[in-house]
DNA sequence: CTGTTAGCGCTTTCAT
DNA sequence: ATGAAAGCGCTAACAG
C-alpha cells in the first residue's frame, strides 16, 4: 500500500508538503506541486481516509435508517438523501430495521461506533430511546416520516392527518357512509395520525365513528390482507376501505379479490402512498401521495446544516403536504 | 468523547487491559474484568472503530455497487447481500451508478479511499476498468449479474441465455413466428446473452432471424416505450415481444396500450425479471425470473470467503438458473 | 514556501 | 495477569 511517505520520498519532499498538495491547504510552489502530483500519479496513490478520519474525527459519512428498504416509499427517500449527501461529499450507509426495536438499537450502536457524522432515522415502533442514545453521543439526528412526542429533535415528514382527511372526505363525498380504515401499529404516529384524519372527516360528515371500523395492524401486505378479511366479513360490510399505506392496500386488494368482490364496484379503496409510475402498467388506485424524494432531500439538508454548524439550536419540525390523486379505485357506493 | 484511557483511569488499570477485556483477547482476571466492565457501563463507552480500523487496516465494511437502486431486482439482491454480510459482522455501503461509467469509477475511487474490505460490483456499460483498478489496489471483488470477458474475477449471475431461450421457445410453441426482442445496451452481457438465447430459440424453430426484430436500447421504461413503438409500427407487426428486463416491459406495455392494442390478444409479451408479489395486485405478465436474493447471498459468500482467506486462487464463475413463469400475457397469435 | 514534531484512539510487541 | 512503548497514516500547530 502506498502512503504519503512513499509519495514524499519519490517527490523528494516532506509528507507535509504532500498533504498540502492533496488538500490544497497552504501554499506550495507550482514546481513542487507538479513533482508531487507526478509522484502521486506514478504510484497510483490514494489517501487513506481512515487515517484522515482519525485525525479529524469526522467520517463524512451519514446513515439512513429506515424500517423497510423494500418499500418503494423508502427507496425514493433514500435516493433523495443520496443525491443531496453525495453532492456535498458525504457517503451514505443504509440500514433497514424491519420495524424491530432490537435491530434498530443494534444498528444505532454500530453507527455510533463507526463514528458516522450524523443519522437520518425512521424510528421503529416503540423506538425513541435510539434518538436519546444518539444525542447522548453527540450525533446530530433527524427523524423522518414519523413523529416522536417525547424527543427534542429535527423532524421531516408528510402530512398524515391532512392526507387521510382528504382521502376519506373524497369517499364521503362519493356517498360512502360505511368506511373502514386499516392502519399500522398503534404506537406509530403515521398510524394514529391517519386514523385521526379519518375520524375528522367522519365527524365533519356527522357519521358516527363506529369503532369496529378502525383496525390497527402492521404496514405489511400480510397484515393488510388479514385486516381486510376481517372487515369484509363484518356485517354490515363497509362500502369503502382506507388503507394506511401501500403494502396494506395490496393485501386488501388481494383479500377483496379472493372474496369474489370487485374494486370499485363492490368496495372503493384509497391508499396512502403511491407507487413509482414505472411499476404500474395502468395506475388505478386512488392514493394520497407523499413527496418522498423531497422528504429525503429536506432531511439530508437539515442534517448537513447541523453538521456544518449553521443551524438554529431549536429543533425544527417540517411537515410537507400530502396530495390526493383520484383514479379508478373509488366510485359511489352501489345503491342496492 | 470517552476513550480507552478514560475507562482505564476509572477502572484503575492500563489501557491495554481495557483493550483485552473488550476484545476478549488475552487473559484477564475475573476481578479486573468486572471492574473494567463496570467502568465501561458507567461511562457508556463505545470503542472508536476508526482507530481500531487504522491499526488493523480492515474496516469490516463491504460495498455493493449496482446500476439502479430503484429496480426491485437490485433491491432484492441488496437484501440478500445485507443479510449475509450482517450475519458475519460486516456493514454494507450501497452505491447506484445509473449505468454511468463515470459515476462508477468515481464511486470506486471513493471505496478504495474509504478502505472497504471488498466490493460487489454490477459493472456499468463499458465498465471493466473499475475491476482492474480495484484489483490493483488489492480489493477483493465479485462481479454480479453481468459477465466481463476481459477480467479474471469471481462472478455470480443468472442464466440469461438459457432464460431468454425458454421464454422465446414458449412463444414459438404457442405458434408465434414474428417475435421481436427489446434489449438493453449493446455492450452488456445481459443484453447480448438474452439476444443469443432469443436467436437460438428461433434457429431451433427454423425461423429466419429477421434482424429488424432485434432492438438494443437501455434497461429503462422510457427506452422500452420507444423501442416498442418502433416495433409496433413495423410491417408486418410482430405478434409477440420479448422484453429483456422488467422496466423495458413496462415501457412496452405502455406503448402497446397507447396504440390501442391489447395483451395478449393483439401482442403477447414475455419479460425478463419478475416483480415482488407485494407490488402487483394480480400478476399477469409471463416472465423469466432470476433468483435475485440468491445472487446477493451467493456473491456475498464468495467475497467473504476471499476476505477470510479461504478461497481458491482461480476466479469462480457461478451461473444460477433462470425460470420461466407462464401467466396471462402470452397466448397463441390471432389467426386473422 | 517547506519541514519538524506531536498526537488522533487503538492494538501489537515485548517486558515484567 | 498486567503494563509500557511504539506505531498504523495522516494532518494541526508551530517553526524556519
Amino acid at each position: 500500500m502506498t502512503t504519503v511517505s512513499d509519495v514524499a520520498r519519490r517527490a523528494g519532499v516532506s509528507t507535509m508538503t504532500v498533504s498540502r498538495v492533496i488538500n490544497e491547504s497552504g501554499a506550495v510552489s507550482p514546481d513542487t506541486r507538479a513533482r508531487v502530483n507526478g509522484a502521486i500519479l506514478e504510484l497510483g496513490y490514494m489517501p487513506n481516509v481512515l487515517a484522515r478520519q482519525l485525525r479529524s474525527m469526522r467520517t463524512r459519512m451519514i446513515a439512513l435508517v429506515v424500517t423497510d428498504i423494500r418499500n418503494p416509499f423508502f427507496t425514493t427517500i433514500a435516493s433523495g438523501v443520496e443525491d443531496t449527501a453525495r453532492a456535498r461529499g458525504y457517503a451514505v450507509m443504509f440500514c433497514s430495521t424491519y420495524d424491530s426495536e432490537v435491530d434498530e438499537s443494534e444498528y444505532v450502536r454500530v453507527l455510533i461506533q463507526r463514528r458516522v457524522d450524523g443519522v437520518l432515522l425512521v424510528p421503529a415502533c416503540g423506538g425513541g430511546s435510539s434518538v436519546q442514545l444518539l444525542q447522548k453521543h453527540g450525533l446530530p439526528t433527524v427523524v423522518l416520516d414519523r413523529h416522536l412526542v417525547d424527543a427534542s429533535v429535527d423532524e421531516v415528514r408528510a402530512d398524515s392527518k391532512g392526507g387521510a382527511y382528504e382521502g376519506v372526505r373524497h369517499l364521503v363525498e362519493l356517498g360512502h357512509r360505511q368506511i373502514a380504515i386499516l392502519s399500522g401499529p398503534q404506537g406509530v404516529s403515521t398510524s394514529t395520525d391517519r386514523v385521526a384524519g379519518y375520524l375528522e372527516a367522519l365527524m365533519e360528515a356527522s357519521i358516527a365513528g363506529d369503532r369496529g371500523q378502525i383496525l390497527f395492524g402492521e404496514f405489511t401486505e400480510a397484515s393488510g390482507y388479514s385486516m381486510a378479511r376481517q372487515v369484509i366479513e363484518a356485517k354490515p360490510r363497509p362500502t369503502a376501505i382506507f388503507a394506511a399505506n401501500n403494502f396494506i392496500a395490496f393485501g386488501a386488494m388481494r383479500a377483496i379479490r379472493e372474496a369474489g368482490l370487485r374494486v370499485p364496484d363492490d368496495i372503493s379503496l384509497v391508499a396512502f402512498d403511491d407507487l413509482p409510475p414505472e411499476w404500474v402498467f395502468d395506475p388505478m388506485l386512488t392514493v394520497v401521495t407523499q413527496p418522498a424524494y423531497e422528504i429525503g432531500t429536506k432531511a439530508a439538508e437539515l442534517l448537513l446544516e447541523r453538521l456544518g454548524g449553521d443551524a438554529p439550536d431549536c429543533p425544527r419540525g417540517i411537515v410537507l403536504p400530502s396530495c390526493l390523486v383520484i383514479r379508478r379505485s373509488t366510485a359511489p357506493p352501489r345503491s342496492d
